[in-house]
DNA sequence: AATCATTTTGGGAACGATCCCAAAATTGGA
DNA sequence: TCCAATTTTGGGATCGTTCCCAAAATGATT
């Protein structure tokens, strides 16, 4: 197609040898480098990507597969990624989970015929422990963001999400609090089973009261948070309300506020997640912040120690979520 | 690294020729395809990628520029190109605008170097003329899907802005009303110039009123929103009001009926997207919603038919949104 | 059994880079 | 000016595929 190496160095009148070092930044002399400059530009060059990884077997690139690409509280996560891939030189590319687990065993494929150097499988959903088993045996480097299935073997990063709802509960205790209402999420996202643990322990270590009748679900939506909270209104006792994500905080708030309470004055409320519009409610919304753009980080740094060969913590490594303060609870 | 091609041919008894016939389907004799596979199956073979782009200078892979990988409107139009992209046995990558722009002088490098067979330029933000007659030049199969900068040459997919707001003006006329205000956006974003023009345009053909203070601008977000609709209503004579985006729209309603206006009773209002939170407010907004899913499907099409060596339009296609009429409008 | 048509196979030349190693050119000092 | 040390260059092998083409194997027909 293009103009190859070898057309560079017949315009150049110099060797293909000469043209590979000047392209790859190691010293030719003066006035050759100006005519291998003069032809780059006259042919237009471009290098062939493809022979140069086939004969050095490294592509200078990482893959980070998403499950959905658009999901607003994975992109903290790719700009940490980001960061540190630029200042490593190294390029992101990104597949879209959904497309590409169609037809193909896995991502896996991306790995053993040569796309990248490594991957970064980012996704909240939980994960299949066979899935997690298979991963393990994967003869390349691999780091995983969400769920590690509480299982050894794998490098892994994630919200410490138990964290972030026991300071939740921690701060509706010193609040006054003792009797708690909690709205959870879909069972199939990665965080739920870690939330709950967390809500379950920090309660009964501070021991508040939390009835089988205060607990129940959602689908993470508003309308689904309105609904749920509607739910819980039907029994009495509890002076707050937990919900697992601001998403559906908002659609609770409205429910309370719907069933004539005053918040906070009547009803306590936090969330969980910080997203921008928790800001924008009336109440503003207490909720903790995750940190998303530090997990990112985190993931590129082991993923480089493993592509660089350096050994790393095959294990799970959590970030805590910081306690965002608003104006959705009062004290008791 | 891993085993070649060779070394299946030797476990398997058979020649690398036969070997690579068998991996691209072609008939092989039963009892050596048999052989093949347990040689495959033992080895754990993969086919180098790399290798086999330089011989065969295609990918069969399309790349997917993004400037924002997370912006949820693109979801939808990803879906679309996915969609086109999976039927034709295309695989899809996308990358990051923004990490990519830093250092190289565009996305086209990965068109030269061979990294793709073709590229979707997915963004909203209003686009550099100069960037765009570059465009032109370009020898490698290209589409764009957003601001088309009212320049030929170019094969563009965009929604039909104007039309979605000439909707919104002659429902509003329908309903009665005359006189209305507009919340335009950011003036770096490509829709904003289409949709002002759609207003003025339409409102003038109506012979409906608009006076100079009753435009204004916003960020397009909900506090955006607000303190554009407060700046509005220092001002008097309007019934409605159009918000250029459902954000913004949102963030309006809650200053309209801050200022103690019922809405739709008092003040008519209407926004442009349909996200999801549109229909959750109360009152229900009225909108228009975007054909997404169509846009990137076009965009596809047309990238393919590049691909393989077909004419295409080159020219800006426009595809309309579709009015959704909720409850924040009332007849006058 | 012999011939011919048709499958199926194997060898070797690309593809366009990198990189080793020896040859050529340059530099410096006496 | 000459020689040794150093810098710069060029040739050729290599990476792992695909694909062309001729050779070998198979099958059909008489």
């Amino acid at each position: 197609m293009g103009p190859t190496i070898h057309d560079v160095a017949r315009v150049a009148n110099t060797s293909k040898s000469t043209v590979s070092r000047y392209l790859n930044g190691q010293k030719v002399k003066k006035d050759t480098e100006e005519a291998l400059e003069r032809a780059i530009q006259s042919l237009n060059y471009h290098r062939n990507e493809n022979a140069r990884r086939l004969v050095m077997s490294r592509t200078n690139t990482i893959g980070i597969v998403v499950d959905n690409i658009s999901n607003i509280f994975y992109s903290g996560i790719i700009r940490g990624i980001e960061a540190v891939a630029n200042r490593k030189g190294y390029n992101c590319i990104f597949y879209s989970g959904t497309s590409n687990s169609k037809h193909e065993a896995s991502f896996l494929h991306l790995l053993y015929e040569g796309h990248v150097d490594g991957i970064i499988l980012l996704s909240f959903q939980k994960r299949d422990q066979q899935e997690l088993a298979r991963m393990i045996e994967v003869p390349y480097p691999l780091a995983l963001i969400g769920d590690h299935g509480e299982l050894d073997g794998l490098f892994s990063v994630d919200i410490d999400n138990a964290s972030g709802v026991a300071d939740l509960v921690t701060y509706l205790h010193g609040l006054g609090h003792r009797r708690v209402a909690y709205i959870s999420g879909p069972a199939h996202m990665g965080p739920i089973k870690y939330r709950l643990k967390g809500l379950q322990q920090t309660m009964s270590a501070l021991e508040m009261e939390c009835r089988p009748e205060w607990i129940v679900n959602s689908d993470w939506t508003n309308q689904g948070g309105y609904e749920a909270m509607n739910e819980l209104l039907q029994h009495e006792g509890f002076t707050a309300v937990i919900a697992s994500s601001d998403e559906t905080a908002i659609g609770a708030l409205r429910a309370i506020q719907e069933s004539g309470r005053q918040v906070p004055e009547q009803m306590s409320i936090v969330g969980f997640d910080d997203i921008t519009l928790s800001s924008w409610v009336s109440p503003k919304l207490t909720t903790v912040r995750q940190p998303l753009q530090d997990v990112g980080m985190k993931a590129a740094e082991g993923l480089f120690a493993q592509i660089e060969g350096e050994d790393v913590e095959r294990t799970a490594h959590l970030y805590k979520p910081t306690l965002m303060i608003r104006q959705s609870c009062t004290t008791l």
